[in-house]
DNA sequence: AATATTCGTGGAAACGATTACATGAACCAA
DNA sequence: TTGGTTCATGTAATCGTTTCCACGAATATT
């Protein structure tokens, strides 16, 4: 592969000018254009990448950590991340954490090894104490999980609010005995939701009832799991709030299989609305977070940060929207 | 942020001591050793691997070319290609083409610049000669799409006997009147899978009727339109065999919505068994690849090709597995 | 005892780019 | 004419590593 100095010699001029004539960032003779031009061209000369981070101490990389890039939910996420860093001349490096921490830590370890400019982070799995330390660093920002109080930039949605949306609407049905499945895991969003429920019940004057509660992982299974579970208590409770999708739907098929008709028998209301919560027979009810802007916000932040240094911390609070369909309305 | 020198200064030894003790590759005194080490840790130094990656022409990373990370198709194919990556000590970037071909172009700049070591592709958009020509400059694997008689290195499936298999079993059930619903693209398994379909039918002594083939995206919205289609016609087909899983449950909603039964009034065979194949009612019968393997199987012939420079170029066929569930048989 | 080998280490060149500084030519103002 | 700008370009330092080569001390071989 041809070098600068291949390029150099072959034109005839040194390798400053060629540097000069590839960056454009100072003066340099139409004449000596061509040549150098011509020269990159016979050669097919591209840059060295790693010599120019190098000298630069710039990669215009940015890394992207999310727990598992299957999740329809990242993976919309990511579009509006990737489409802002092109358009600004940087480039993206995914990386699957799996929800191990051993691996996150290789991926940060890389991160602070100049491999890349800054990172976003999704559902990260470190302390406080390691992001804090980590964002003196080195540029992050934090995007739908977040640990509260660090100062460190968010970009999410009001988790809070949006659950007593969803909860709200159930009860606006006529719903009494409405059941919640969560998760029993570190992220602030869990916590959130839960709140958002009870509130609303509250609010409706519904007692609030932690029999009614059950938790999985998020997945299908213990969507199912937890909601037979729920349905086999006496009274059984007529609707349920998932906090994800794919919970939702184990739920319905739960329901189907003893026989329960949604949304007559069991209401079931989602949350994220992946693409796939149209595709499912009811159609899911369920809140609806701005994947794409989430990521086209977190990365425009996020360059903004590199750009300028020591930025402010700022929390940045999207809109999500409710969107009703045939599992809580017939 | 420390550098070696740094640490050379601190541990009172030259640079090219402590590269040593890094890399462990060379003898060193234990004393020497122990002070170096401590003087990494005191001071929190990390190598910068882009200086590193430099002098050694060598990256130690691997780009991973795929059209849209939202597709669990190939999730967990990656899945797999990172653990074994990852056990090499490589760390793989993922790039989202999204189909573009600029996109594409862009990442394969990157490769040529010196970013990567290696990369495999699945589903590139890229010529035959663009792919013949970047493979002499650099190892590249194409993992599950690939265009045939090229020197490069493949891993895939026999998409003409899965095909073959998946409506050799509808037959089985004693359907005659099978559509196909498949992919005008210019991909081989597109075409594969449609070799596959009109084998079987012939075979069977059943004529091939171009009028139940229909053509759409691999999206669940086209296989619903096209199911469409293919219901409209009189008499209309009793099975459908379709080259995605998406386009599957799709033809299934569509069947619903002209009340008919599946599988009773209708067979739905999908392919690839993505993880949404068993939690719809139905579920799927399908043809399932081995994914995670399709992985690992690329990473590791890609790591031996960089590992030893001008490999031969080998053709690798991993096992399907047709899976059969509700939607063909009751 | 003389010579050869091994060992631990340091100095400095390389990897491929960018850029501060220097330089000589051309131009302009006084 | 003289001194100061501007312009186009070249020289060399630099980014942070790895690694070739050299060297003296210690050990092994004859």
């Amino acid at each position: 592969m041809a070098t600068i100095n291949d390029v150099a010699k072959h034109a005839g001029v040194s390798v400053a000018t060629v540097s000069r004539v590839i960056n454009g960032n100072a003066k340099v003779s139409p004449e000596t254009i061509t040549k150098v031009k011509q020269a990159i061209a016979e050669l097919d000369y591209r840059p060295n990448l790693l010599g120019r981070a190098l000298r630069k101490t710039r990669s215009e990389r940015i890394l992207v950590l999310l727990p598992n890039i299957a999740n329809p939910f990242y993976a919309e996420i990511v579009k509006g991340i990737e489409d802002v860093a092109n358009k600004n001349g940087y480039s993206i490096m995914l990386c699957n954490t799996d929800s191990d921490l051993d691996r996150e830590k290789k991926y940060i370890k890389m991160l602070k090894s100049h491999l890349a400019d800054g990172a976003i982070l999704m559902a990260s799995e470190l302390t406080s104490e390691e992001l804090t330390e980590l964002s003196q660093e080195i540029p992050i920002i934090q995007c739908c999980e977040y640990k509260v109080g660090l100062p460190i930039t968010h970009v999410s949605i009001d988790n809070e609010m949006a659950a007593f949306k969803a909860v709200n609407h159930l009860i606006g049905l006529g719903h009494k005995r409405i059941a919640f499945i969560g998760a029993n895991n570190q992220f602030l969003s869990s916590t959130l939701r839960k709140e958002g429920y009870i509130r609303a019940l509250e609010e409706a004057g519904i007692d609030y009832n932690p029999a009614y509660c059950g938790y999985g992982d998020y997945s299908y299974k213990s969507g199912f799991r937890v909601m037979k579970y729920l349905l086999s208590l006496d009274p059984r409770p007529t609707a349920v709030f998932c906090i994800s999708d794919l919970m939702a739907v184990g739920a319905i098929r739960s329901a189907m299989e003893e026989n329960l008709h949604v949304p007559e028998d069991l209401a079931v209301c989602g949350f994220d609305n992946v693409y796939f919560a149209r595709m499912f027979k009811p159609t899911l009810t369920t809140v609806s977070q701005p994947m794409y802007d989430l990521g086209c916000v977190a990365m425009e932040v996020l360059l903004k940060a590199i750009e300028s240094k020591d930025m402010e911390t700022m929390h940045y609070i999207l809109e999500h929207e409710l969107i009703v369909r045939e599992s809580t309305v017939k």
